[in-house]
DNA sequence: ATCGCAGCCTGTACGC
DNA sequence: TGCGTACAGGCTGCGA
C-alpha cells in the first residue's frame, strides 16, 4: 500500500522520534520468512552492537545506515507498519520483527499480510533492485523523463508502475498522475507527444508532493490500511481525484468515473478527460 | 521486450 | 446472521 509520500512520512517521522544514534542490542523475529536468504541468527549478528547513523529512503525502500557500513532497507509492501513500544509491552500476533535498542524501546514491525521484507547487508548493490530515477532528484528532468520514455511500447500505466523505470510511484499516484495529465492510463508510452510527456512529468511530481504534504494516503479503516508511525493515519484520502472512486462523477467534467484492469491492476479513470488510446 | 499468471498472506467488503 | 467469493495500495519468478 504505501508508495513514495507513505514511505516518506514514515521515514521523516522516524527522525523525528529520534531512531537515528540508537544502537541495537538484539533482535526478535517472529516470522523467520521476513528476512529473504537470512537466518534470524545471521541477521543479528549483522546488526547487533551498530548504532544508527542515517535514517533515509529510496524509491519505496526505508533505508536505515549503521556504523560500521552495514545497511537496513525495509519494504512495507502492502501493509507494513512501524511503531516504537516498551521491551515490556504486549507484542501484536501481527508483529514479525523488531530491533531492541540498548535504551530498552524497541522498534517493532506490524504487518498483517506479512509481506514486509527487511534486509540488510554492507552495500546499498546487494541490498536493492535495480531501481529508477527519484521523481524529485534534480537529475530526473522533462528531458531525462522523456529520453526514457522513447522505445517503450508498454502502456503508460503500466511504465509508471515499473520500480526500474521510476522510482517510487504505485497504483494510487500512478492513477491520479495519469488524470491529471489527461492520458488514458493504455496509452502507448513511447506514443505521447512532448507536451503530453512535460505534462505527465509534472503530475507525477505534483501529485507525489502532494501526498507528501498530507502525510500520506490512509482508505477506509481496517488493519490492512497504510498508517503512519505508531498507527497514524495519513490526510491524503481526500485530494483523490479518480483512484476508486469508479461510478462517481469526474471532479473535472462530470462524466462517471471508471475501473478497468490495466497489467493486473485496478485503474481508475475518466473516460472522457482521458480518452485516446493511442495519439 | 512484454505479457499474463501464480504465489506470497490476511482482512475486509459485498452478494446471496 | 452466516457463508462464499472477490479484492486489496507490492513485488518476484516463471513460461509463453
Amino acid at each position: 500500500m504505501p508508495e513514495l509520500p507513505e514511505v516518506e512520512t514514515v521515514v521523516r517521522e522516524l527522525r523525528a522520534h529520534g531512531l537515528v544514534g540508537r544502537t541495537v542490542a538484539g533482535v526478535g523475529v517472529a516470522w523467520p520468512r521476513v528476512l529473504v536468504g537470512d537466518t534470524p541468527g545471521a541477521f543479528t549478528r549483522k546488526l547487533r552492537g551498530r548504532r544508527i547513523e542515517v535514517v533515509g529512503r529510496r524509491a519505496k525502500y526505508i533505508l536505515l545506515k549503521f556504523s560500521g557500513g552495514m545497511s537496513l532497507a525495509i519494504h512495507l509492501r502492502m501493509t507494513g507498519q512501524l511503531h516504537f513500544a516498551a521491551r515490556a509491552a504486549p507484542r501484536d500476533v501481527h508483529e514479525t520483527i523488531w530491533l531492541v535498542f540498548e535504551d530498552g524501546e524497541e522498534l517493532r514491525f506490524h504487518d498483517t499480510r506479512k509481506f514486509g521484507v527487511w534486509k540488510a547487508a554492507a552495500s546499498l548493490d546487494a541490498l536493492l533492485p535495480e531501481l529508477g530515477p527519484e521523481p524529485f532528484d534534480p537529475a530526473f528532468t522533462v528531458k531525462v523523463f522523456r529520453e526514457r520514455l522513447s522505445g517503450q511500447r508498454r502502456a503508460i500505466k503500466t511504465l509508471l508502475l515499473d520500480q526500474a523505470f521510476l522510482a517510487g510511484v504505485g497504483n494510487i499516484y500512478a492513477d491520479e498522475a495519469l488524470w491529471d495529465a489527461k492520458l488514458h492510463p493504455q496509452r502507448r508510452a513511447d506514443g505521447l507527444t512532448r507536451a503530453q510527456a512535460a505534462a505527465l512529468y509534472a503530475a507525477v511530481r505534483r501529485v507525489l508532493t502532494a501526498g507528501i504534504a498530507n502525510n500520506g494516503t490512509s482508505l477506509g479503516d481496517g488493519a490492512t490500511n497504510f498508517a503512519r508511525l505508531e498507527g497514524r493515519r495519513g490526510g491524503n484520502a481526500s485530494t483523490l481525484k479518480v483512484f476508486r472512486r469508479d461510478g462517481q462523477p469526474c471532479p473535472r467534467c462530470g462524466v462517471e468515473l471508471r475501473r478497468i484492469v490495466v497489467g493486473q491492476r485496478g485503474t481508475h479513470f475518466c473516460p472522457r478527460c482521458q480518452r485516446s488510446k493511442t495519439p
